[in-house]
DNA sequence: TGTTATTATTTAATATGTTAAATAATATTT
DNA sequence: AAATATTATTTAACATATTAAATAATAACA
């Protein structure tokens, strides 16, 4: 009858299938169902990984550093490396100048697994860019860099 | 002494800074942490929002549908649907047609919840697009969506 | 130097993510 | 129609995410 019966739904939001955290999600699912599927194979979390990663990029790092490089937030990362202490794939002790500090390093069985899923994770991303196309990857990396100014 | 005392590294993944599951969570990092200060004001979390914004732009759905529209995997989302139940902002029955299906809606509480975060929501959108230009979130998401391509 | 403030990390509590198994209803097959 | 297979959802078990509080070491300061 009146123009009002629907006023809840006069002002929207962004439709669901434009919203940018969905979507940044949604594209993340896609990145990452094959790399679990990899990982699986060596036992390793997709967060186990990524710290195995940037220690080996990066060398040894304090807990600070290590969560900022790998996205992590401290209480996961504390349990994460954990396991990986128990796995033997990394090594965690006290800065001796500051013994708050707790430096992390990568061992070589830690290496090791990052040697066995070289292959199979760059042919990951080398179908990525096939598909996508290197361009469009590459803007998408640039544009998504450009979050830091928010 | 030889060439080959580091030649575990020889062969690289691309840089965990341009890493596209890194970069994602990164920048769905800077996206949510606003909107998560905002929905702590209702007592919200992120993807109890957005069941409620699936629910609200597209009507009743069913449970697989509704995990489809929200990016949530089922057990998830089962456990979330129960404390909006428990909150009253949605409603939950078998439909009758088939039985094993769930039909979730919303409920004016919950439109309510909706309405009484547009403003804020629609300002940190608006946030975004000033900072990275609208022509670069439009690219992204539609970069994003040609993940489906995968 | 003893007290207070700050910093780095961990612990705790609750919510969600992920995979596999269980459940329950419908569809298929013989 | 009874047995079997398939489908939709939930339950279970473990891992991670998030926020707040606790811990422990260093820095700052009266």
């Amino acid at each position: 009858m009146d123009g009002e019966s629907d006023s809840l739904n006069d002002r929207k939001l962004p439709s669901t299938a434009r919203s940018l955290p969905i979507a940044l999600i949604r594209a993340r699912e896609k990145v990452m169902g094959p790399i679990r599927e990899m990982l699986s194979n060596s036992g390793l979390t997709e967060q186990q990984w990524r710290i195995l990663r940037v220690l080996d990029e990066l060398g040894p790092l304090d807990s600070t550093k290590l969560s900022e490089n790998a996205s992590l937030l401290l209480p996961s990362q504390t349990r994460i490396v954990q396991t990986l202490l128990e796995k033997g794939l990394v090594t965690r002790q006290a800065d001796p100048s500051d013994r708050r500090r707790q430096t992390v390093a990568i061992t070589p069985a830690g290496q090791q697994i990052i040697l066995d899923n070289l292959d199979e994770a760059q042919r990951l991303a080398a179908h990525i860019e096939t598909v996508l196309g290197k361009e469009t990857v590459d803007r998408l990396l640039d544009i998504l860099e450009e979050f830091d100014r928010l």
